[in-house]
DNA sequence: ACCCAGTTTGGAACAACGTTCCAAATGTGT
DNA sequence: ACACATTTGGAACGTTGTTCCAAACTGGGT
């Protein structure tokens, strides 16, 4: 009847949760999401499959567990807010804070939508959420906006989790981004007015510039619609 | 040296690309995108495995043929748009014909940022961007605008996508939102005051209002930007 | 020092998957 | 009717997530 505790010391190299995740973070980063198997895993920590699964349930909840981890991360470094200013000052960062951890990891714009509201969303979305009142958002549209804000991020964190797994097996951002303007060139210009416009644009275009400058457009709107 | 034309006419039940990309989607919608293996495909076409690959490459183009397809559906009913109420008008138009076409397909949100550029994508980002001179949209802002608007649209999609995935296996929509929003208001209300405060409103929200909302907090942000 | 109940370990085994391969069947042009 | 190209579909391959279980290890009671 004794609880399980785990106060006792055991081998240095002993495995556990924390340790588990942290090495799949470590591949996650270097090989992307396709290149996390629990052989490879078990190959890291020098230990077998079969023993990963006493300390993981399985391969969703140590992705799911990976992601919460990152997002808590970035949330436990936006201070308080209180008037206005700081209200509109701590979303956007939040908002960048998540824009550059998912940069670093994009494996977790792929995996934040899979499990809804897993533990990591829950987080983020009353940490947008909870500063809303101080940008003077009535409490009725409070809940639309905070969804618009998280749906937004959601979204570039997506796109940007797969143009990653795009370059994990073939060419830098520059050229990329290079040859999808190249594409978009040589579209016919009566079909395709608008995107032979900004082709240009897009070659030299910044992610951050253009992330933030969606989120400036969205607090415009909130700003609009409170004496509208 | 002849090329390889298809005029003749076959058995009535040859396979196609399009035959395949139908049944496909078909598997998809009932079973889900776990469902679709080329095994199941394989049985629902009286075929074997290996017969589909001199139709289509592998799994991902099958997956961005069907999505392509669901896409193309949905532009090819909005109307021009020249004057700004017409373009605003089209533009939410697009929006609600993906969200609809989303909810009927929920697998298309979780594929469309899966390759990036894909020419659903594509059609989709040229759809929005051309209609935003109608809206007065100064040009060098059109590029963000469109990026802002898509993303939002993909967010919504990737987070619809994982909620009826969830949905497959186990409870209704109203059933999920329920036990979330219990989750919600069991939360001590000193550290997630804002998810409590609007745990009813999870509770009884529509999702396609929700959404609607969120574009146009994004539209009011571009018509205040214009005279900012 | 010994032993024992419980946990941890790790390699083998399993079912399912995407994909490749190839011999047979089917079709087309002469 | 014949030769040739395409289409078919079943078998086979390598890899994956997961399960299983015998062996090794651990800490507490004698």
């Amino acid at each position: 009847m004794t609880p399980p505790r785990q106060r006792s010391v055991r081998r240095a190299d002993a495995l556990s949760t924390d340790r588990i995740v942290e090495a799949a973070i470590e591949i996650l980063d270097a090989e992307g999401e396709r290149g996390l198997t629990f052989r490879a895993l078990a190959a890291r920590l020098s230990t077998g499959a079969g023993a990963i699964y006493h300390h993981v349930a399985g391969k969703e909840e140590l992705l799911t567990e990976a992601t919460t981890g990152v997002i808590e991360r970035v949330l436990a470094d936006v201070p308080d807010s209180a008037t206005p200013e700081e209200g509109a000052r701590a979303i956007t960062l939040i908002a960048l804070g998540m824009f550059d951890a998912i940069d670093e990891h994009p494996w977790v714009g792929a995996h934040l939508p899979v499990v809804p509201w897993q533990p990591g969303m829950v987080r983020l979305f009353e940490s947008i959420g909870g500063r809303l009142d101080s940008l003077g958002v009535p409490e009725h549209a409070q809940f639309n906006a905070a969804s618009a804000l998280l749906n937004y991020i959601l979204g570039v964190a997506a796109q940007n989790a797969a143009n990653a797994r795009t370059r994990v097996a073939g060419t830098g951002r520059e050229e990329f981004m290079g040859e999808t303007a190249d594409r978009w060139e040589q579209l016919s210009p009566a079909s395709y007015p608008f995107l032979h416009r900004v082709a240009t644009q897009l070659r030299h275009h910044d992610d951050r510039e253009q992330f933030l400058a969606g989120v400036d457009l969205v607090l415009a709107g909130l700003a609009a619609g409170q004496d509208g």
